[in-house]
This record gives C-alpha cells, structure tokens and sequence, in this order.
DNA sequence: TTAACATAGTTGTATATGCAACTATTGTTT
DNA sequence: AAACAATAGTTGCATATACAACTATGTTAA
C-alpha cells in the first residue's frame, strides 16, 4: 500500500489550501476576520452564549489556543464573555450587534467562495465524500481517544 | 444553502484532527519527527537532491516556513543541502543516512495509523472520495491564482 | 467539614507560521 | 556591458499554536 491511495494526506493537503485561500480572501476583501474567527461567529449565531470550553470542544481547539482567540475578538467588540451566576468558573461567549453585522456581511462571502471551489462536483458526490470522512473522523476520534481537549 | 452540507468545513476540520493525532502518536512512540517532517522525508525519499523552492511548492508551504523547517531538519542529520554549481541560488536537498533510517522507522506506523483511520471504509469510497477532493483541489488552484508559494 | 480531586479559564514559554525586507545570484533589455 | 528585473533562499518581526503550570471555583468522599 502506499501514500497515494489514501486519503488521509489528501484530506491534509486539501484542507490546508483552503484554509490558506479562504483566509487570504477575506483579507482581500479588507475583512479583518480570519476563518478561524468566522467559525467563532457561526457557531455563536447559532449557540449564542456558549461556554468556551464548548467552542474549544467543537472546533477542537486547544483550551488556550481559544481563550486566546476570544480575547483577541473581544477586544475587536465581535463577542464579549460573561461569567454565569451558578458556576462562576464558566464563561459564556455572546455574539455583540457588530460581531453579528460582521458575520452577516461575511457569510455570503465564504458561501459563495466554497460553492466556486465546488463547482463542477454533483451534489451526489458531495454528500458521498462528507459520509466517507464522517466515518474517517469517527474513527479517529474512536480509536485514539485524543486529549485534544479537557472534554469529559 | 447552509454550511453542513459542504464538503469545505468536513475537511478543514478533518485535516486538523489528522494532523494532530498523527504528531500525537509520533510523539507517543518518542520518534523525534513531525508530520510535516515525515512529508519532507518521504519527498526526498522519492525525490532525493530536489530544490527548497520545489519542496514548498509541493507541500504549499510558504518559502520561509519551508527554509526553517529544512534548517532544522538539518539540524537533526535529517538532510543536507548542497548548493549547485549550475545555479549558486539554489539549494538541492539531500536525504541523510540517518534520515533514511528515520523514515524506514517512521513509515509503517504512519501507514498503520492510516489504515486504522480509514477502518471500515471501502476502497471504492476512498477512491470516489479522493476524486471528489482532487476536484476540489484543482478548482481551488485555478480560480484562485494563489501565490501561496513564488512558483511562476 | 475539610481534604482531595476535577473543571474552566488564563498566563508563561517554546516553537511554528507567514509577510516584508533583505542578500546573492542569474536572466533580460537596451 | 550596464541597468534592471527575476529567482532562491535567509532573517526580522508579528502573530498563532500548544504544552505546562497556575488561579479560582466547584464536586466528591473520608
């Protein structure tokens, strides 16, 4: 067996040219948010007022990558942090109006910058290649019971 | 259209859990080798004598992370470079004795890793998968001239 | 109840990354 | 040939990342 029939080292290459074009296409549309920082939002919009050390477990971050990450946008005024009444050791992220506006501006942006990417790909073969790295990511995640974060 | 149906956010956040759990279990069996490292050796070792420009250009690094990463790389009597005598800018790079041995070392338990990843997963799906992916890969080349590296 | 442990988050430190600016060499133009 | 541009690689700097150690709070058990 070797390298080129797997597709691991595809996943790694192709994952890292995206992350690189989608964060220099921001910056070109003077953006001043990275991908990462979108994922921030997104997941924001949907989960308002999420715990960081569930936006550290979901985007499998190291916990201090994050806290970092969330103090830089904090003091960008895109989310601001608030410590919870019950458990005062957890704090809880909050999308502010102008960290909405901004995700709002730039969503069209990557929407329509990854339906470019796959263009000419049928929707059959998009939900078939999801399904194949769903299993890859379920067994990754099963075999190595990574410590990857502090989650339980 | 939402983003869980796009292949883009699978592999981006794929990519990073693979690269992750194979530098962790690299460090786990104490082999003194990242995972960008392995894909140098396994570069010369196809490729023995190939230019720094090319391997960035290959890997898509940027020329200076690339410089630093062979630096080193030669550091640890994984390689050597040699500057030509045809062309005094460029240095060839040069896969070392130990850095053979390292690679022979290093290379089944990558190999075995990936096949334990990719448990369960027929070979159809990978092939289908990585045609998918080699799609993506080409469209995100060609619409964005990306000058991720100084190739001409 | 208090001692031991677990959890959420931050900070110190080391290392990795990428852009800009630089050196050295080669190629091109006039 | 001299001036200019292009190329290969390195270094400076700013930023990102992750492990270890730390603080603060909460939970468990003797």
């Amino acid at each position: 067996m070797s390298f080129e029939d797997n597709l691991i080292p595809w996943i790694g290459k192709t994952g890292k040219l995206i992350g690189a074009t989608l964060n220099k296409i921001l910056k070109d549309k003077n953006i001043n948010l990275t991908r990462e920082q979108f994922v921030i939002l997104k997941l924001l919009k949907k989960n308002n007022g999420i715990p960081q050390h569930d936006l550290a477990f979901i985007t499998e971050s190291d916990k201090t990558s994050l806290s970092r990450l969330i103090s830089n946008m904090e003091k960008n005024n895109l989310l601001i942090r608030k410590s919870t009444k019950e458990d005062k050791r957890i704090k809880n992220v909050y999308l502010t109006e102008f960290g909405l506006e901004i995700f709002k501006i730039t969503e069209p942006i990557i929407l329509e910058s990854i339906q470019k990417f796959q263009k000419g790909i049928t929707d059959n073969e998009i939900n078939q290649a999801i399904q194949t790295i769903s299993k890859l990511q379920n067994n990754i995640i099963k075999e190595h019971s990574i410590k990857l974060c502090d989650k339980k």
